[in-house]
DNA sequence: AAAATATACCTTGACAGACGAGGTATATTG
DNA sequence: CAATATACCTCGTCTGTCAAGGTATATTTT
């Protein structure tokens, strides 16, 4: 059983920025990363995986350059900014605050 | 601070269920019921719940009947059916393991 | 008595994020 | 040489949330 679409929504950028914390890293990589992290219980689509890329570049959290491969597909590594780290801290908050509250509410 | 949309999403079915475990409801006093539960944390949207019922009712999880005030404006009642009661069951399970699966990633 | 607020229901249309389906290009493996 | 893996990307659809609007009755305030 894997995670659905209505409750990533949400967490998308929170999960991307929390894995650059550990190391910048590019796109197909932090998506099979995640998937193996949770026994493929999280997988982000392509699609979804792109568009958060986007918004998070729009909103200064990350910053992009093109890796220095020779040999094989070009790469377009990611890293997280100041502000991402701190928007990070606060996505958290917001997901620990969530989850107490989500969990009062299921009883 | 309080949950923003893009959490709740994915959840309000299973706290409308969940609710209704308690005790049969009405829309205005299940809005308010949930809010004060949660001291204003989570407050579900007169239009984001009255869309969830409708998915509710049509996915056979809850009836709906009218109360009998003689006074006073009246009220559409909610209750949960059996397979309500098991969908809830599914639902609290996939939030407890999307809870796990989203802890382990955001460390 | 009139105005404001609370109780109670409901609909419509806009918006945003997830994703299916499609595309490009290079390298390896059978 | 075809298939698969690596690696990037876009477009359009779908779905749930919600702002804004509406109706009607009862109570409280001015």
């Amino acid at each position: 059983m894997s995670i659905t679409s209505d409750i990533l929504r949400g967490h998308t950028e929170a999960i991307i920025l929390s894995h650059l914390l550990e190391q910048d890293s590019y796109g197909y990589q932090i998506n099979k990363d995640i998937m193996k992290k949770t026994d493929n219980r999280c997988e982000l689509k392509e699609a979804t995986l792109y568009s958060a890329f986007r918004r998070l570049e729009q909103a200064g959290y990350i910053r992009t350059y093109w890796g220095d491969e020779t040999v094989g597909a070009r790469r377009r590594y990611y890293s997280i900014t100041q502000e991402g780290r701190e928007a990070y801290q606060n996505y958290k908050r917001d997901w620990e605050e969530a989850k107490a509250t989500i969990d009062q509410l299921l009883k």
